[in-house]
DNA sequence: CATTTATCGTTAGCCTCCTAACCGTCTGCC
DNA sequence: GGCAGACGGTTAGGAGGCTAACGATAAATG
């Protein structure tokens, strides 16, 4: 579980007879706002549980991820990453893309070399830099997990006709472009700028 | 930012590309799970920072949101709470409702009390409970903080529609349905569903 | 009534994330 | 060339989760 959470959350009508209380309270915006926590958390529990028995932790998943498709979709698609080239990407590169601090990806590669999923290098040209690679366990490793990782994905989308699932994507879309307006904006919420803005 | 995740999703054609290696890899499911995990990061991230301002952490703030439903919404409605009655509840109840164990609602009710948040109060019965219970400054609290909280909210969802945010909260109940009935259901994903996907 | 079992809150120790600071290296400017 | 500043990786220390275990108390069972 990641991050603390109600297990069970209030009702409509509460969110209505609270919304008396506080004129702030959009019990619609809330409600949302609530099941769309409850319902990413439940997704990533379900794919936690799936990690932990093989005993590797979602970061560490995470950077074995990065690596993987720097070395298996090199040319085709840069996927956002900034790096173009293959192979081996630096740790402030893995950093930047799983979102974690250069000081939380030093701990991940620790513990990930520790077991022998990747390989540090020095940088032959810049001596400042490592080369992170992986390891023939790790592609042994990724080869038999990921697909039940994405049988698990698919069952839990099973529930959602293609239509549905096109549907949520674009309404998640729309609200992660929002979050990253807001993030971008003003830290305090002013009363007028909840008109101004988008 | 409570869990690791990617900062740069796959793109869909990459998502097919890599399908023809993995057969288990269904596309759009997987579109679908990587948007939902982004977008509740980015919503949580937002109100995190919300939370942050006021130099309190998400789990303190679901453990006052907790103690404060149960003082405001004592005989109107139950919100799923096993308590019946109003006013003060318990370490175990808190922990139950907020998702965590015991030991965690410990630490936190610590830390609380120690910041002037709450009060433990021995039980007159059971001598082996604890009341805990909203002092002064957490009612005045979250008397400031609230509707700034609820307007960051309503903010995140003003880019939906009403209908679309019936629409969102529809599939993603779906979504924790399933989840739910995925944890409670077979560990290691079974042989029928591994054959019948080969 | 005595003993076992269950429950409550707490403690101890681990893991993973964070921030702040550090050292070595590269780069730009004189 | 030499030096100030920027950058990459690491280290140290803190916060907040977790599990496992503990004493104290209540409840169930003989």
């Amino acid at each position: 579980m990641p991050l603390l959470l109600l297990k069970d959350l209030p009702r409509y009508e509460c969110l209505i007879e609270s919304a008396k209380e506080f004129p702030d309270l959009d019990p619609s915006a809330a409600e949302a706002y609530l099941h769309l926590l409850r319902a990413g958390d439940d997704a990533f529990s379900v794919s936690q549980r799936n990690l932990d028995e093989h005993g590797i932790s979602q970061g560490r998943f995470c950077v074995l991820m990065l690596l993987w498709r720097s070395v298996h979709l090199p040319a085709t698609e840069l996927l956002g990453a900034k790096s173009c080239g293959d192979g081996p990407r630096t740790p402030a590169e893995l950093a930047e893309g799983a979102n974690v601090t250069r000081a939380t990806m030093t701990g991940l590669i620790d513990t990930l070399e520790r077991d022998g999923f990747v390989k540090r290098e020095p940088d032959p040209v810049d001596r400042r830099m490592m080369s992170v690679r992986l390891t023939a366990k790790a592609e042994q490793f990724l080869h038999d997990f990921l697909p039940g990782h994405f049988r698990t994905t698919a069952k839990l989308m099973s529930t959602l006709s293609e239509s549905e699932r096109k549907t949520l994507v674009r309404l998640l879309t729309k609200i992660s472009t929002q979050a990253a307006a807001m993030f971008g904006g003003p830290a305090t919420v002013p009363a007028e700028l909840a008109t101004r803005a988008v």
